[in-house]
RNA sequence: GGUCCCAUCGUCUAGCCCGGCCUAGGACACCAGGUUUUCAUCCUGGCGACAGGGGUUCAAAUCCCCUUGGGAUCACCA
């Protein structure tokens, strides 16, 4: 039976089970993030268990730092688990590192029945070997001579203190595994080679805890990143020499740079967290992780959390490799922030501003009504929370001192009339601004105002959008104005009119 | 190089499993027009793909084979 077919609907099995098991050695990778959010809506959609298993066995480079950020990442995303390092569960300990003891167990009955065997080859036997499998154009593999070292004569010699490592004894045939991303994948176990399961410092590798750990989980479903395709055959012969049942796999397909090649830091950000301090609204983050590699319906964009977990189905996950595309993922980080209530929003976008250096983290209060009311209007032109403190810059410029944007000032200098229409403008303003009239209003009479000179509107308003914000494009500038504030707005002006004339 | 995976617009994808509804749909980007005082938003339109070759079939983007191209992986790292 194609497996793709068959993960359709509810299994009918035991409880699905799932994990992720990120490596606590760097940031949440982005694509990292997508394995555990298609893991978490997997179980989600058939009600099974989402759980999370920090794989530390690396002392050298595992933090508990990383381990906190990925954590903080996962929950950022709206993503939670029913087991796992902070809310324990019926299989703990969630970290790797602390089931030593039963990797260690496991490894030994291995030898004891002859699943698996000592390896006493010096490194450098084992490089002159590959660099002759080179030569040769073959795969690299062990070419298991230790295999033949009976097993009293290896217990003896490694009780005498000689360094050996522990390695998988790949039996004859082929290995077959459940892919319900792919269709299902046969290898010849004469192409797999006898891996080490335990280093010779004791410490056992990734191939053998992941599947000891998933094994003692109960996990059904392994659902990880393609780069691990290969390794799954000796995973599979692996659950089988330890007499357990192989889950089922589905291997994504890989997040690519522009490049084409699997996503690094060359060619744009890779952690989650650069786009979390980039201010992408985590919504967006969400729904443009599921676009690479999964769609809706082929129509529909947008969508929630919620919709992905009623629709996701594993055997709909393309096979192909997705480019990581930054210009749509920007315009769906501005569809969402321009959905978000002004409150929320300004509460997004705040910190950016202030740690520009524009607001003081203790005036946010007093100016919040002030804030709120210019980035309602300046929402239009931003698709990152990010994007804020350098579209309101111009508010904050000493008004004497107003940096004009080139375009801004070969605009307003297109117009012959500039700084008179620009002079008799503030004077005409002046008294309407100390009456307090509003900024409606004002747009009207300044129509009819320059109907009666005879002018034209960008006559007028291109020299004065230059004059109060420097910019070429921009909000509307009675807008501008009330922002800004009578005294402020005369300044401006007259600076314009000396620095256009 | 060995092994494994993949192949629809520039990009993300729908369609493929269950061949006909496909003169291949949507989105981003790009281009043109409209709206706007400007930029942006928004609206309309345009550009643009089944990698190639063989089969099977009345009929193939859809099934099979080959070729080509791309990717992953080959650690006492995870």
């Amino acid at each position: 039976m194609d497996a793709r077919r068959a993960s359709r609907g509810a299994p009918v099995t035991d409880t699905v089970r799932v994990r992720f098991a990120p490596s606590p050695t760097g940031k949440l990778h982005i694509g990292g993030a997508r394995t555990a959010l298609f893991n978490w809506a997997y179980a989600r959609r058939h009600g099974g268990k989402f759980l999370l298993r920090i794989e530390d066995t690396d002392p050298e480079r595992s933090t508990k730092e990383y381990e906190r950020a990925i954590l903080a990442g996962l929950r950022w995303l709206g993503i939670d688990w029913d087991e796992g390092p902070d809310v324990g569960g019926p299989y703990a300990p969630y970290h790797q590192a602390q089931r030593i003891d039963r990797h260690r167990a496991a490894a030994q009955a291995m030898l004891a029945r002859g699943e698996a065997y000592r390896c006493f080859c010096s490194h450098e036997r084992l490089d002159a070997m590959r660099a002759e499998q080179e030569v040769e154009h073959q795969a690299s593999a062990y070419d298991q001579r230790c295999r033949a070292v009976p097993l009293a004569e290896a217990e003896r010699r490694a009780a005498a203190g000689e360094p050996f490592v522990v390695r998988f004894r790949v039996p004859q045939g082929s290995t077959s595994l459940v892919d319900h991303v792919r269709g299902d994948v046969t290898f010849q176990n004469a192409e797999v080679d006898d891996w080490i399961m335990v280093r010779s410092d004791g410490n056992p590798t990734y191939n053998f805890v992941v599947v000891c750990d998933d094994v003692d989980m109960r996990i059904t479903h392994v659902f990880r990143g393609e780069e691990h395709l290969i390794n799954t055959p000796k995973q599979v012969l692996l659950y089988r020499a330890m007499g357990a049942k192989p889950p089922e796999f589905g291997h994504l397909p890989l997040m690519l740079g522009t490049d084409r090649k699997k996503l690094s830091k060359r060619t744009g950000d890779t952690a989650l967290q650069d786009y979390q301090e980039k201010g992408y609204p985590k919504d967006a983050v969400v729904n443009f992780l599921c676009l690479q590699g999964w769609a809706l319906n082929g129509t529909q964009e947008i969508f929630s959390l919620d919709e992905l977990v009623r629709n996701f189905d594993i055997a709909d996950v393309s096979k192909a490799g997705a480019v990581f595309d930054i210009d749509k993922f920007r315009w769906l980080a501005g569809e969402y922030l321009r959905k978000e209530p002004i409150e929320t929003l300004l509460d997004h976008c705040a910190p950016f501003a202030v740690s520009a250096g524009l607001v003081k983290a203790e005036e946010l209060a007093s100016k919040r009504a002030w804030l709120a009311s210019v980035l309602a209007a300046e929402k239009e032109r931003m698709h990152v929370y990010s994007d804020f403190p350098a579209r309101i810059a111009y508010l904050f410029a000493k008004d004497d001192e107003l940096p004009y944007e080139p375009d801004a000032e070969a605009n307003a200098r297109k117009h012959g009339t500039r700084a008179a229409l620009l002079a008799d403008f503030a004077a005409w303003l002046a008294p309407r601004l100390a009456a307090g009239e509003a900024s409606a209003s004002l747009r009207d009479a300044m129509k009819a105002w320059l109907q009666e000179r005879k002018a034209k509107m960008p006559e007028l308003l291109q020299p004065l959008r230059c004059a109060l914000s420097g910019r070429a494009g921009g909000p509307d500038c009675f807008d501008m104005i009330a922002w800004l504030g009578p005294e402020r707005s005369r300044a401006r002006i007259a600076s314009a009119v000396r620095r256009l004339a």
